[in-house]
DNA sequence: ATTGAAAATGCAAGTATTTGCATTAAAATA
DNA sequence: TATTTTAATGCAAATACTTGCATTTTCAAT
C-alpha cells in the first residue's frame, strides 16, 4: 500500500542525521504539520513502519522507545546508564556476530540499531573515587 | 538498605527458569501474596531493582519490557517477529563482542540479556514459498 | 469516471505506567 | 529503648499508550 502522508512526515522528522525520537516527540512534531492528526493514528503509523523494515525501535533509556529511520549507515550505540552519554560504535564487529549467528542458527537477522548499556569512562572514574 | 519484601517476592518469582515477566505479569502474580499491594510500588520497585543490577529489563517485542532475575548463566536470545518463536544462544560470541567493545570503546559493559529480533528458519521458508 | 475494497484516521474509552503527596515501615543514631 | 532519618508504600491524579468502532481516504478494478 502506498505510503500514507503521516508515514512520510515521520520519515522526515526521523531523517535528520541520526535522529531518535519517542513516540511523544514524533507526535508533538507532527502535530505542527498536521494540527488534526491523533495520538492514535501515530502509534499506529510507528507500529506499521516499524514492522515493515522502515524504521527502526530501540530501547534507550529515556523512559520510552525511541524511533529511527533505517536506510543510513547502519550504526550502533553504547548508553551510560549513570550520566545518559551515548556513544555509537561501528558496524563491523556487530556485523561479524550477527553474521556467526545467522549462519549457527539458520537466523535471518533484522535487528539493525543495537543499544548496549554500561557505564562509561568517566563515571567508572566517578564511581571508584567514591569507594575509596 | 535492606531488601524490601515486595523485591524479595519479585525475585522469587523471576527465580524459575529464565522466566522473562512483564511488569503486569508480576503484579498479578505478586498480589497473590501481597494483596494490598499498589500497582505503582510494583513498577518502583522494578525501576530500584533494574538499576541496582539485580534484575535485566529487556524488550522481547511482546508490547512491554520483560524483567528476569541478573545472577543465573547469562544466556541471551534470538526472536522471531513473525511467529514469535525465542531461541536461547550462546553467551560466548556475544561475550567476544562486549569484551572488545569494552576495550576498544572504555566502557564497562552492564547489558547481559541481548535480544535479538528476526525470523526463523520456519518463517523463512514460509515467507518464500508465498513469493513463488 | 465510477464503484467497491482495503487501509488509514479520528474519537472515545480503556489499560498501562508514572508521579506527587502523605503515611507507614525500616534502619540508623543517640 | 527511644528518637530521628531514610526508604518504601498506598492513594489518587495524571500521562502515555492501546483498542474498538465508525468514518474518511486511498487504491484497485471495472
Amino acid at each position: 500500500m502506498k505510503t500514507s502522508s503521516v508515514e512520510l512526515i515521520i520519515l522526515d522528522l526521523l531523517s535528520h542525521e541520526q535522529a531518535h525520537l519517542t513516540a511523544q516527540e514524533i507526535y508533538q512534531q507532527l502535530k505542527l504539520r498536521l494540527p488534526a492528526v491523533n495520538p492514535s493514528t501515530v502509534y499506529r503509523a510507528l507500529e506499521r513502519m516499524a514492522h515493515a523494515g522502515k524504521i527502526s525501535v530501540s530501547d534507550m533509556g529515556r523512559g520510552a522507545m525511541v524511533y529511527e529511520a533505517v536506510g543510513g549507515e547502519r550504526h550502533h550505540h553504547l548508553v551510560c546508564q549513570d550520566c545518559g552519554a551515548v556513544m555509537t560504535i561501528e558496524d563491523r564487529p556487530v556485523n561479524e556476530l550477527f553474521r556467526y549467528l545467522e549462519g549457527r542458527y539458520h537466523f535471518e537477522m533484522i535487528t539493525n540499531h543495537l543499544i548496549l548499556f554500561g557505564r562509561c569512562q568517566n563515571c567508572q572514574k566517578v564511581s571508584e573515587s567514591g569507594r575509596q
